[in-house]
DNA sequence: TTCGTCATTGACCGAATCGGTTAATACCAT
DNA sequence: ATGGTATTAACCGATTCGGTCAATGACGAA
């Protein structure tokens, strides 16, 4: 790809990505025009082929695009470091909700490449899914010390409640074309305390 | 449309409804093409437009076969007729995920279908999915008697808490190619006799 | 076998759309 | 004006589209 690209200004650049993400989410990828997608984003077909050499470039520069934003929002939002399971599980989705205010197609996009089959990727993407799959954390349970928690209450189900709902979240997040983020992270705040109070062992010092 | 439709063998019908959820699921209306339907379905593009008289006409009948199959499911479930809001969503879903069984693309076609703009058949969609939506009832909070439930437990966040987890649920499901039905459904069934344990009051003779 | 009926198809059509190229233009600092 | 860079309109050959229609196949009645 033409390194020009990075040239751009913050917010051309943002603009492209996103009408590459709307395009590429709502099509396959050999049905998603290029036109279309430099129509969205207010240039010309010719400018994006000026920046990526072809379709396939472009679309892979997206995929990469995405680990990028995720890895690095996840990261920034310290999730990784709270000290209990609920602190762990808000900071991530709170980390989640701002990568689609600001690019509001990432979800369905990736969801959509990743399962796209078309001959032209398909390799491709695997290659690059393959390192972010692997760390896959949220899905298995992590270690939980049953200490923390109100006795008879059973771990794994808990963790998947916690996890399904916060899957549902994001899933009508995604759904939805404008996103109230405020309304959301307000009503999922709600939503963890709620568990809080149910799940966690009180202290009493 | 061509009556004589109906007259075909079920799974001939079913094979050419389930191509036709498949194909559009996966493309915006305009991008999808008969042919792929066709192909999918295992018959001639020509015998398809002998039984439909244009794409448009294909794709508002399976609008409304989403709307026969799933209404149909849930009456047949009995899942209004429960005693309680844990028996009730236990045989919601069984009656989704028995649909999905039969229409693994159904779920991710409506969604498309309803959120698809194209100009040839906006309107009609909204006229068929209207009275669809207006008894959404799954969403808002149904009628709920704190008698039946531990104190203390704020039933508004408890049936979100449901709520947000079953559509996380359909939605992991609607995501994977292959469904493990038996599977599926006993881990669900799980989930819901932690609930009850969690949430419901313990009766007491 | 012959005929007639009806389901089904292959071949075809004009129009539209595709990814990609290129020569020309707009813009701007010197 | 000049030169260089960012951007585009116009264009191309190839492909794909929705839809039509004459031809074919299957099959029972005569």
């Amino acid at each position: 790809m033409n390194e020009k690209f990075f040239d751009l200004p913050q917010e051309k650049q943002e603009r492209i990505i996103n009408a590459g993400f709307r395009v590429f989410s709502r099509n396959s990828y050999k049905k998603s025009p290029v036109q279309q997608i430099a129509d969205e984003a207010g240039i010309s077909k010719s400018l994006l082929f000026f920046y990526f050499k072809n379709k396939k470039e472009l679309f892979l520069f997206l995929m990469k695009k995405v680990e990028e934003i995720t890895t690095q929002a996840l990261l920034a939002s310290k999730c990784y470091e709270a000290s209990n399971i609920f602190d762990m599980m808000y900071l991530g989705l709170v980390a989640k909700v701002g990568i689609m205010k600001d690019y509001p197609d990432i979800t369905n996009f990736s969801v959509k490449a990743y399962y796209d089959d078309d001959p032209d990727i398909r390799d491709d993407v695997r290659k690059i899914v393959q390192p972010y799959t692997k760390l896959e954390t949220n899905r298995s349970i992590p270690p939980l010390d049953p200490k923390d928690f109100k006795e008879g209450i059973d771990l794994r189900l808990m963790y998947r409640d916690m996890y399904l709902a916060s899957e549902g979240y994001i899933w009508q997040m995604s759904q939805t074309s404008v996103i109230d983020v405020k309304k959301m992270m307000q009503e999922y705040k709600e939503m963890i305390e709620f568990w809080r109070e149910l799940y966690a062992r009180k202290e009493d010092k």
